[in-house]
DNA sequence: AAGTGGTCTAGACCACTAA
DNA sequence: TAGTGGTCTAGACCACTTA
C-alpha cells in the first residue's frame, strides 16, 4: 500500500523518535511541508492530524505544530500493556493454558452482553496466562458461533485473533472495552495465582465485526499487581 | 460558532439519538448527504470521519456508514466516570474536602513527573471527595506555580480546572493518563474510608498545556469498587 | 457496471499569533 | 502585516462491494 499520507507521517515519526526533529520546537510548516514532500496542504494535514491523534505534535493556530517530548514516557502510546509485552519485559516466556473449550447456551448474562436470543449457540473459551512462572491473567472468551464454526485447543492456546482474521478472514474492526475491579471468584482463585491480592482487575471487551455486528464478549481477568493501561486523552472541543 | 461539519455531525447524531435513524442501517452514502446538507463530500466525510471515532457509525468500503447501537451501552462513550457523574448515579450530594494546600519545594518523584529543577516551586494540593457520606477518592495534585500565582481553599473546594480555564485562561489541551492498581498508603487509609479494601486504582494524570508544556501532575486514588473506567479502541490499520 | 467510501489536488477564505 | 493553522470547495481517480 503507497499511501502518501500515511508515508508522510511515517516519514515524520522516524524523525521525532530519532532525534533529528527535537522536542519542544516547531515543524516546519504545512505549506513548507507540502512543498517539501511534493503534495497539497490537505494531505500534509491528514498527516498532521495522525501526529496529533497519536501524541506526537501538538497543533496550535496560528503558530504551528509543536513536537511533543515523548521520551518521558516508558509506556506505549495508548492501549493496554498486552500479555505478550508485559511477558517480554518480565523477560520470560509466556505461556497459555487452555482450560476449557466448549460450546454453550449462553445464560442470562452472556446472551445480553451478545444479544442473543436462547438458541443461539456460542463459543466459550477459558484460558490463563501465566509468565514467569505465575498464572496472572485468566482470560474468558465467548463467541458467535454463526461466525467461528470450528475451534481447537490448538488455536486457542496460540492465538484465537489471528485464527480469526487470517483464516476465517473476518476483519475485528473495534471494541468497547469496560475495566473494573472485582473480588475474585472461586474461580479465579482456582486458576490464578492470587498470592494473597484480594481484588482482580476485570476488562470486559465487546468486540465488534466489520460489518458493525457484535459478536464476541471478553473478560480479561488480571492480577492487579501486573496490570497497567495507558490512555491518552485529547480534549474535545 | 458556525462550524459547517460541526453542525452536520450533530444534527446525524441527534437523528441516532431520537431513533430517527435506526441502528444496523446505513446513512445515506456520502454523495447523497453532500446534496442534502448542501455542501462538499470532504466536509461530509469530515462530520462521518467525527461519527465514526465517536462510535456513532462504522464505515465500510464499497458499502456505506453502518449506524452503530448504541443503546446497548449505558456507559458513556469514553473515558473516567467523572466524580459529579457518579454522584449523581448515586442520588447523593458530591463533597470535597481540602486536606491540603500548600507551596512546595518538589521532591525527587514530582521533579521528574513534571520535568522541574530544584529550584521551582509547585502547589500542592490534596482533597478528599465524599459521597454517600463516605470519603472514596483522594486527589493529590501538583501545579506548576509559575502558571498558578494563587490558589485558595475555596478555589479547590469548587473546581481547579475552571478556575484554571475560565480566571487563569490557561487552555488545557490533553493528558496522558495511567491506570494502575496499588497499596494504600497510610495516607489513604487515613484519608479514605477504606472499608476494608486492601487496593486502591491510582490514575496518574500528565496535564499539558495549549503550548505543550507539562504543567500538572494529578493522582485520583480510587476505592475499587466506585471505579469504572470507559475506552472505545477503533483499531489502527 | 453502478455505487460506495478512500485518497488526492489546487485553490479560496477565515481566525489567530507574532513581529 | 505576514505567516500560521482551520475550514470549505469542486473536481478527479482509485479500491471495493453488490447486483
Amino acid at each position: 500500500m503507497t499511501n502518501k499520507y500515511l508515508t508522510i507521517y511515517n516519514n515524520i515519526v522516524e524523525q521525532i523518535k530519532s532525534g533529528e526533529i527535537l522536542p519542544q520546537t516547531l515543524l516546519p510548516s504545512e505549506n513548507e511541508l507540502k512543498d517539501q514532500f511534493d503534495t497539497s496542504r490537505e494531505t500534509i494535514r491528514k498527516a498532521l492530524n495522525l501526529l496529533s491523534q497519536n501524541g506526537y505534535i501538538q497543533k496550535v493556530r496560528g503558530k504551528g505544530s509543536i513536537v511533543i517530548d515523548i521520551s518521558k514516557f516508558d509506556f506505549p502510546v495508548s492501549g493496554l500493556v498486552s500479555f505478550k509485552e508485559l511477558a517480554k519485559k518480565m523477560g520470560s516466556k509466556p505461556k497459555t493454558i487452555v482450560n476449557e473449550l466448549e460450546l454453550i447456551k449462553p445464560d442470562v448474562f452472556i446472551r445480553k452482553q451478545l444479544q442473543l436470543s436462547s438458541k443461539d449457540i456460542v463459543w466459550k473459551v477459558i484460558r490463563t496466562r501465566e509468565m514467569g512462572g505465575e498464572k496472572i491473567i485468566l482470560d474468558k472468551d465467548f463467541l458467535y458461533k454463526k461466525y467461528v464454526p470450528n475451534l481447537t485447543e490448538e488455536i486457542c492456546a496460540d492465538s484465537i485473533y489471528q485464527y480469526l482474521e487470517n483464516e476465517l478472514n473476518l476483519t475485528i474492526s473495534f471494541a468497547k472495552k469496560e475495566i473494573v475491579v472485582e473480588e475474585p471468584t472461586e474461580e479465579d482463585r482456582t486458576l490464578l495465582d492470587l498470592e494473597g491480592f484480594h481484588n482482580v482487575v476485570v476488562i470486559k471487551n465487546y468486540v465488534y465485526l466489520d460489518d458493525a455486528t457484535l459478536f464476541q464478549y471478553t473478560e480479561s481477568r488480571h492480577r492487579p499487581d501486573k496490570f497497567r493501561f495507558v490512555d491518552f486523552a485529547r480534549r474535545t472541543r
